[in-house]
DNA sequence: CCTAATAGACCGACGGTCGGTCAATAATCT
DNA sequence: AGATTATTGACCGACCGTCGGTCTATTAGG
């Protein structure tokens, strides 16, 4: 009813903020854009002026994530003053710091994003930090092989194997806390499986055996607090 | 309408007969219940009269299928005549055969099948053939092991990391063969793909180097043909 | 042997939600 | 003033799922 004007950019990013909170708490399919636009306080056509679609929504979101998340991992490739092992592990544990830091927010989105019924932003996210986190760790990959601590072929190729086993490590994990809450302790077997999957990754890159940390063991605790 | 009453089971699985060919050839999401019924020619208090939901129909429809596949799978583990190595390749061919029998199916499945409004089922067969796939190959796995060709520990997380390393690679074919039917030829890549993919199998498996054949090249030529 | 009761297969109108469209109106820019 | 851009909310059609009720076959009772 009351009329009020803004920057293009402003609420544009008004309607992302919204709409991916909203997303997060109820998950895509969900979250109705009827709520969306309640709760910035516009109407139906004010959305349409700014986005063609409730997908390209999602769209944006992913996108901007993605510029975020790359902004975090290009500095850890181009520092020339680190080897590759330390810079692989940077490279997970920075994502993995972000996760901790943000615990309690990330625990209570765990079985939302999870549900069934929200398989497209999961599969969205999967997707596009996959192609973000490609050329990065494949670069860090071939930084290996010259300094002689990884011994592979096609680093490209391998790079990507990497990421899928470490999101699919994540997803097990994400099970596990969310059977965890239900459930008695699955701790053990979490413990399990992260020991297992930085086994696969240490034959993948053909480094030597124990040298992959992917998660410590304190940091999975934490988790399952 | 004309009324015509027929026994229980067999509605049921006229239901599911053609639910599950629109599921294939539209997606899940865009074919309407509406659409089922009127394929089936009933009401649409009938269809719920045997099915309390449409995602209660999609999980039934799976259920078949993987049953099906259990019962395609199992022998080959019970076998008690060849040896493990035997068995490995067998388990991924029998599907691989069973999917260029049904070519022209399959290929025409594709671009439905990997759409990105199809994802709920894509996701559901990909975690149900995982539960029925994780039993029967850590199991030869096993018996590699005893036999010793396969060097490595944990044979059931071992298992699900090949199996989810299979799905990818299933996954990175079908959207180059997707990518082929557009632009020029994908083959080389695919050709490198299974390359590494195999090689990511041995390396996890301790098997010796190159007795992995997931797949032949002359079948992933008729796929891209 | 006839009749009443029960079960369950079947019907389709209807409610409510949701994504998306559109013509009109208000603010801002040139 | 005129053109452009931002905003509004009524409106549309498609969809899932509900609900009250019909029809037929089988069973039980007199």
């Amino acid at each position: 009813m009351v009329r009020t004007v803004k920057l293009h950019a402003e609420r544009r990013d008004e309607i992302l903020d919204v709409a991916q909170e909203l997303f997060y708490s109820k998950g895509y399919e969900q979250a109705s854009i009827q709520e969306i636009i309640d709760t910035v306080g516009i109407a139906k056509g004010t959305f349409y002026h700014y986005f063609s679609s409730k997908s390209q929504l999602l769209d944006e979101i992913i996108g901007r994530m993605m510029a975020h998340t790359d902004k975090i991992v290009e500095p850890i490739v181009n520092d020339e003053n680190i080897n590759a092992l330390q810079k692989f592990h940077l490279f997970f544990r920075t994502i993995e710091n972000w996760k901790i830091d943000n615990i309690a927010f990330f625990k209570s989105i765990l079985s939302v994003f999870y549900h069934d019924d929200n398989t497209l932003l999961r599969q969205k996210l999967k997707a596009a930090s996959k192609t973000v986190y490609a050329a990065p760790l494949s670069q860090i990959i071939r930084q290996g092989i010259d300094e002689g601590v990884f011994k592979t072929q096609d680093p490209d190729n391998i790079g990507v194997i990497i990421i899928e086993i470490g999101q699919s490590l994540g997803e097990h994990l994400a099970l596990l806390l969310l059977d965890a809450e239900i459930s008695g302790t699955t701790y053990p077997t979490a413990e399990r499986k992260i020991t297992v999957y930085q086994f696969a990754m240490e034959q993948l890159l053909g480094a030597p055996a124990g040298s992959i940390h992917i998660l410590e063991l304190d940091r999975l605790r934490q988790w399952f607090e």
